[in-house]
DNA sequence: TTAAGACCTGAAGT
DNA sequence: AACTTCAGGTCTT
């Protein structure tokens, strides 16, 4: 067993572990206490005593858990590295807002979430996982996501206790539409199959999104069933790095609508345009996730 | 190129 | 207790 530390002084801006984990963002990480994802998201605040998360990246399990002072983890193998870039604990929050826009909405986002920070997720599962996401509620994007590791992905015991990977490409490509539905997955069941089919096959890959400009990053994952503007741009945000990508679903429609109507353009990729400029450009994607959480939690 | 309709499912709201 | 609406949209026509 691996274990090992990064003390919280040493983040610079904080870390929120509950907020970044349970905010819709990921679907990677698993609370191991039994009121995961009850519903409502949760910070670091709302806890008694801090939960650990765990997830099975590559086939490794990690466990990491906040205490007074420092972020714990234990993995199969040696995880700092790999915990770095799975919770962007490298982002520098402080210098990353000190450039954001002058905005009351952005400026009360941050107050209510400090240490709120993006995820890199890895990108198959992250795309999976965000073509089951549409017109679904947060926990139950996790419950399908969970079922579709314990359905098919490979076990792996780690202290004592038995984990599931998320499936790969050939374990979901080798499934069925009528496997999936059974699962609960609903008409996302094809898009799925299907989106496993073609990275399986070779014929694309969301990595292969990187390298191109932001938006012909965003059109080249359209190509996947099931992936629209929408869902590319949760991909590049999530797991990608493309910081700049803003998410335009219905809640942000709905931050245009009350606070940035100028920012309307009648199309997605004019509004996001006018959206991201309003939001500082470069860094758009993490004002967007302090906003969206903002105004989630706000109910 | 733009615009309605359909689409699984279950929790939450009348 | 039934019935309608809605949930981090996408695909089809």
């Amino acid at each position: 067993m691996h274990s090992g530390r990064f003390p919280l002084a040493d983040l610079a801006g904080g870390l929120d572990l509950a907020a970044t984990l349970e905010s819709g963002q990921s679907y990677l990480w698993r609370r191991e206490d039994g009121d995961a994802y009850a519903g409502d998201v949760t910070t670091d605040r709302d806890l008694d005593d801090a939960p650990w998360y765990y997830a099975v990246p590559d086939g490794e399990v990690v466990r990491v858990r906040k205490t007074e002072d420092a972020l714990v983890w234990e993995s199969t193998e040696d995880a700092h590295d790999r915990l770095v870039r799975l919770l962007r604990l490298d982002d520098d929050l402080d210098a990353i807002f000190a450039d954001a826009p002058a905005l009351d909405l952005v400026d009360d986002a941050r107050g209510a979430f400090p240490g709120l920070r993006l995820v890199r997720d890895p990108a198959f599962g992250c795309l999976i996982s965000f073509i089951c996401s549409t017109q679904m509620r947060v926990e139950r994007i996790h419950e399908m996501v969970s079922s579709l590791a314990r359905a098919y992905g490979d076990a792996v015991s780690f202290q004592g206790e038995t984990y599931h990977a998320f499936p790969t490409p050939d374990q979901l490509a080798a499934t069925t539409e009528g496997d999936l539905r059974d699962l609960g997955l609903g008409y996302r069941a094809p898009y799925v199959q299907r989106t496993a089919e073609m990275v399986a096959a070779g014929d694309a890959h969301p990595e292969d999104a990187l390298g191109r400009e932001y938006e012909a990053a965003r059109e080249y994952l359209t190509r996947f069933v099931g992936v629209g503007d929408k869902v590319a741009d949760c991909i590049l945000l999530f797991s990608l790095g493309y910081l700049e990508a803003i998410p335009l679903d219905t809640w942000m429609q709905t931050v245009v609508a009350d606070h940035y109507p100028d920012c309307e353009r009648g199309n997605y990729t004019e509004t996001s345009r006018a959206l991201r400029e309003r939001f500082g450009g470069e860094y758009a994607g993490y004002v967007q996730t302090y906003v969206f959480h903002h105004l989630r939690t706000a109910e």
